[in-house]
DNA sequence: GTCTATAACGAGATAGAC
DNA sequence: GTCTATCTCGTTATAGAC
């Protein structure tokens, strides 16, 4: 039985383990807050291993952006595929930003996105490409559970999704600032009530009135 | 007759250009983005000379922060002075993110707290205060204008206040990610639509309808 | 108030041994 | 795949002349 065919190995490889340090410190620091000598300091290693991996910092950005950005369209499609009403949809979505600033981290593009105009060229394109990714499932979700009636809100479903992101990436910044995760929770609990007054919390506000 | 007694010279003291240069480059390219090579080859004077009227990076940096304050201040207080309707004075309050936009930066404390755990505990605190100063200001609009009827929002305006704002500096952000200004413009006609439903653009409305 | 000169350090990156 | 050693450059900051 070759090691091939059994379960994935639990060890991560050098490459991956390079790519969890930096992303964590992009997410906390931003790009052009961490070094290559904190990636390895942190992982043990020297700066030429860590060249050998990723020849260049842009090369190594790209490569963190490629995977956030997987791993986020991986998990839109899971939220996708409950099948679940919009409005709950919405709520999952919520939750995974919310997820983020829990762990300490904000989201990697909205970071990267106050960098933008210091980043290499191919990095700029990756985190336009999250962002339109992030913007096409948003605005099918929104376009959807309005037809569905589950959803409420004015105006073409793109222009709202954008507005949706730009709270929600605004409120990560802001509740970080002010050192109150709470800032985030409750412009995102805003947010829901407008886009999906008649789900979830309107049960308990019924339950009250 | 003194200088003092005529009207304020038009030429800038070194200690003021520098502070516009740095300013600038902190809106386009944050803080951690440039150096002071580049405001001295700006100006063309000597790196050692910036030491001379700003010690550290960080003490640039709060001074940066303390006069962009002063002047927000200052425009708030003028938007306050016109005793406009609430709706007439949020929407001057989001024309004034809009013009920042347009002139090619985005918000200079949106921009800081993306970097801000990298930040000099000064600066963060100046931070801090910016925001709270806005959101005060931003609270008390909110309240007013909803007891004069003339705002439309649910729950404390505290958290409306907030939620605003996030959504204004995230679409700062994401405006100038995507290159494409107008991202800003609908993400604030939408919250101007969902906050002074009965004013303004409304108007415009009941025309076409 | 501005300069020259330089210190002291950290950055990204490369060559070549093992 | 990781290391040692080194390069080159950029960074903040200081000393001291003018």
């Amino acid at each position: 039985m070759s090691a091939r065919s059994v379960a994935p190995k639990p060890e991560l490889t050098t490459r991956d383990q390079v790519l969890d340090v930096a992303e964590r410190l992009a997410q906390t620091r931003g790009f052009n807050g961490f070094s290559y000598a904190d990636i390895a300091a942190e992982l043990g290693i020297t700066k030429a291993s860590l060249h050998y991996h990723y020849p260049t910092k842009s090369a190594l950005g790209c490569a963190i952006i490629e995977r956030y950005g997987r791993r986020f369209g991986a998990a839109l499609a899971q939220i996708s595929a409950t099948g679940l009403p919009a409005s709950r949809q919405l709520d999952s979505y919520v939750q995974l930003y919310a997820g983020v600033l829990r762990s300490g981290r904000l989201c990697l593009c909205g970071m990267l996105a106050a960098e933008y105009s210091t980043l290499a060229e191919p990095m700029q394109r990756a985190i336009r490409g999250f962002f339109e990714v992030n913007e096409t499932w948003l605005t099918r979700l929104l376009e959807s559970g309005r037809q569905a009636g589950d959803l409420t809100f004015e105006g073409p479903a793109d222009e709202a999704a954008n507005a949706l992101t730009c709270t929600l990436e605004g409120a990560m910044l802001l509740a970080r600032s002010y050192g109150d995760p709470a800032r985030f929770d409750t412009a995102a609990a805003r947010l829901l009530r407008e886009y999906a007054p008649a789900s979830g919390r309107s049960a308990a506000r019924s339950r009250r009135g």
